[in-house]
DNA sequence: CAAGGTACTTTGCAATACAAAGTACTATTA
DNA sequence: TAATAGTACTTTGTATTGCAAAGTACCTTG
């Protein structure tokens, strides 16, 4: 069976947020604690489409490295929630990210002409 | 054995470029055409580093889909090398990219806050 | 207690970047 | 001409990870 390369413009915009997701949830977080539900909809209005079976296992890694913590909080209309935060690393983390992503910006420009 | 997440800036780099390999290299293909070679070193020189084994199966890939064609050339210092360049559908799709890298990077910044 | 909504988790698959090894052509040098 | 080095393209195997879909669990409402 012969591999079909799925090349499309579709494609393409899915690979371009892949790999900044990780600097979107730090911004978000950046601006104070959230649970996964809070971060899908501030991603979703910045048309950064993220679904669920990608946020949760990637917000998992990001605590597993020290990027983040969380703390329970009770709802008053579901089970309890997971509202995580920026930890001290994260917090130069995201520093760092978003100095990376100015010169990676800055890298694509030059590529222009 | 349990997963360990690899989750570290090196790795949030390279995330990055994946996104947007395909449009740096329809970027240096605007330019004129060009072969591996070139590319590699256009694309090393604005820091965007990729190697051999990520470049030669994306050049395949994006000429399945008709973005790109090539024509063979005799080298004078060894094997005959594959000139790619722009289909016009190449063209169009460089113009949708250039778009959504636009928007993509507003998305972003739209996130700092 | 059944149904529906919310929240988090898990599983399986597909896409793909990369390292590394492989194939093949040319020029140089002994 | 045989060996070596350089260049160019290809292939293979592995690891990562986004996503769809299904699963688990909690809470409220009728």
């Amino acid at each position: 069976m012969k591999y079909v390369c799925p090349m499309n413009m579709e494609n393409v915009r899915a690979q371009m947020r892949k790999g900044v997701l990780e600097l979107c949830i730090l911004r978000v977080l950046g601006r104070g604690e959230a649970y996964a539900s809070d971060l899908l909809s501030d991603l979703r209005n910045a048309d950064m489409l993220v679904v669920e079976g990608t946020l949760y296992p990637l917000l998992t890694r990001m605590k597993n490295a020290g990027w983040l913590d969380y703390r329970w909080e009770e709802s008053k209309s579901g089970p309890p929630r997971k509202y995580y935060r920026l930890t001290e690393q994260g917090l130069v983390i995201l520093s760092d990210l978003n100095r990376e992503w100015l010169a990676f910006t800055d890298a694509v420009a030059s590529l222009s002409h």
